[in-house]
DNA sequence: CATAATAAATGACCACAGTCGATGACTATA
DNA sequence: TATAGTCATCGACTGTGGTCATTTATTATG
């Protein structure tokens, strides 16, 4: 009884959660990310604007979390994306053609809203430890594995480890997204991130 | 009597946002960014609510101004900073003074708080073509200048523009100062800033 | 001087994110 | 079965950024 009963508390509370967390996702896919409010959202889940808080810490927390898991999808296809190429071609020129393919989906699929959304509940959150890390660790464990490969080779510079590596290139990728975001339209994503990563890619070659 | 009466009126406008500029900027040295309502602001610069609308596009825009302008100002000494190096110091070298110097300026004279608060801003904004670039219009023509002189010694690649070099210093820039923000305080600035900079200076050089 | 045009200033108003004490259905214990 | 405790849920409430029709003071025109 004892766990029968405490399961179906904890159930019905879950199933209260997916209910707004269904919601949100539909209105925003429908509508943009700011025209949806809290109290759109608690009125489409049929529960009380109180009952949001109790399940998520804040509306762009939640915004976060939605974009994460759209981005941890996407992230999936990488690694396919990755093992189409011949497995003599150099890895500086995997991650060019990775980066590419990286922000082609962000601008066809993900959108400047969405990156722009995501990037300033990033900024705004106070407890960000997990998230901003977590959210492409996928992309992080493709870009390692290229550069272990290309490490095995002698491509890159021996003085420099290879998370660091992983961590300079993540860390480029990010801000050249930030920027896409604050320049719009007056920056080339593509044209930029190539040229971006073409320079940081030979000053880490040996 | 036109020019007088019609300096009068316009004078009356500048006064009161002048008023409304210095309360803030006050409010918001006093107290965090966060902390400081627009409600109080006006309240502080004697102006109805509708008022601070006239003068200002929205909160985040005069916050954006207010923040823009410290760091101009802060800016200026950048010029004499590099001019303190001896005339033989590699221009690479000097780059990585220079950043360092600004990510001190950064961390012990903006701060955290401020500097998140920019970047939110800037990402809200809608039409920021003019801000997002001219805020550091002055740091620009430094990084040009040192850029040109390395360029004149044949010390980076004759392939690249030298404006394409300095966007792409002023990006990656940005993106480190972005990733220390939502990641702070797990990322070490100066560390984290001069490893990528060597990296990306590395990759520009002939 | 009277009157029309202009634009700065106003403050009631709205929609919104987020809070919190109250409520009552469920669970554990006797 | 009776009782005490717990916790998801509730919704009225607060403070916020931003709007807009209206008022008020100034300038241009007859």
């Amino acid at each position: 009884m004892e766990k029968e009963a405490g399961r179906s508390r904890k159930e019905k509370a879950l199933a209260t959660k997916t209910r707004l967390y269904a919601a949100a996702d539909a209105l925003f896919t429908q509508y943009g990310f700011d025209e949806v409010s809290v109290d759109r959202i608690v009125e489409e889940a049929g529960v009380a604007k109180g009952t949001f808080y109790v399940h998520f810490e804040s509306r762009d927390s939640l915004l976060e979390t939605l974009i994460s898991d759209f981005v941890e999808r996407v992230d999936v296809d990488y690694q396919a994306f990755i093992d189409t190429f011949p497995p003599d071609m150099p890895a500086a020129d995997m991650l060019l053609r990775l980066v590419e393919k990286i922000m082609d989906v962000i601008l066809n699929t993900i959108g400047l809203a969405r990156m722009k959304a995501l990037y300033r509940a990033q900024l705004a959150n106070l407890s960000h430890a997990r998230t901003a890390v977590s959210y492409n660790r996928m992309l992080y464990k493709t870009i390692m594995e290229v550069l272990a490969k290309g490490m095995r080779r002698g491509e890159f510079s021996a003085e420099l480890a290879l998370e660091s590596l992983a961590n300079h290139l993540i860390l480029a990728m990010r801000g050249i997204i930030y920027e896409w975001c604050i320049r719009y339209p007056d920056l080339d994503l593509q044209a930029q991130s190539q040229a971006h990563f073409r320079i940081i890619l030979r000053g880490m070659q040996g």
